[in-house]
DNA sequence: CAGAGAAACTTCAAGCTTAAAGTTATTTTC
DNA sequence: GAAAATAACTTTAAGCTTGAAGTTTCTCTG
């Protein structure tokens, strides 16, 4: 009864592929793609966290913050870094609160229009923001390494594939 | 200067898929591709968390709790649980009080071990979760239901390919 | 140009999440 | 069979995240 052969592997964590599926209206292989999808990204994730504050001492958030400021010279608007990053605008006002204290960024009110907070890298900031992304980039090159550059290619086709999917169903239906 | 056209689709976002793009290193046509997943599976997920909570006024860890449960007849060990949600062990003591408060889980201290906690749905939990996981298959077919069957084979299969890389790497070089 | 309305944040309350440290219970070792 | 090691949680401190409500500052209408 309850034999299972269960495959812990690297991770510790069990093999999670077998959450929802199976439902009435049989939407198996929708399911099936949607947790193999959350699997890979969840891995890949938390990896790239573990690796952010051990060897930064950093985290995700305040890495993703500083990657849309990075080529924004001018700075950017608090709004534009919110829908870029897709979070809410009051997770942008606490984050941009740590990295001004800790000298990452810099603050400013708009001389135009007063209610608009513009930010951008300090120099400090931008240094500490190349050498996360330069290992960022080994990173994840390491966790794909292992696909060959032709799945990668089918992969980035089918994904947008996905992603048009998706944004139609957003879209429309609501 | 920074003339931007930005396409503000119907997440209200702005397309992020620009982030940390050129590194030193060149791994751009990994990093492109880890951005593109991140982002479809951020889409999707964060609709979902809506859905949860607008219709049933549920979220999706506790969802994803239920629905380890739901297979699980006999109840499950609280470890176990944690390593299939992939979660820290702190994370899912919380989230089962709270369901043990709401009454959709039951919590039993193990006769032969007394450190084990075995937690179950209840009745009521369960005819929850159903009505819920139902309501979730249709919300995915909906979100990948512009994706033709072969190209969902495809992508399955990629991700397989992928999943292998990334469990390859962490493995080893850790 | 005053009042209504919209924008751009900020604050708040609540929940999720983790790593690290702490408990309690079981197993292993000598 | 006691001490040491191991297991299975639980607690704690800190940070992330959100939706909703609140502020301040424009902008638009009449």
């Amino acid at each position: 009864m309850d034999e299972r052969k269960e495959t812990t592997n690297a991770t510790g964590w069990v093999d999670g592929e077998t959450k929802v599926l199976e439902a009435p209206g049989d939407h198996g292989a929708e399911l099936r793609l949607w947790l193999r999808l959350l699997t890979c990204s969840t891995l890949i994730e938390t990896e790239v966290r573990r690796r952010l504050r051990e060897e930064f001492d950093s985290t995700l958030p305040r890495f993703d913050l500083m990657a849309q400021l990075e080529r924004a010279r001018d700075g950017m608007v608090l709004g534009e870094v919110s829908k870029r990053m897709m979070v809410s605008p009051g997770n942008i006002t606490v984050l941009v609160e740590r990295l001004a204290e800790s000298g990452h960024i810099s603050r400013t009110t708009s001389p135009t229009d007063r209610r608009v907070q513009i930010i951008a890298l300090t120099p400090f900031g931008r240094a500490e923001f190349e050498k996360m992304a330069s290992a960022h980039g080994d990173w994840i090159a390491d966790l794909f390494g292992g696909l060959a550059p032709k799945d990668g290619a089918v992969l980035l086709d089918e994904l947008a594939k996905l992603k048009r999917s998706v944004v139609a169903s957003l879209g429309k239906g609501n």
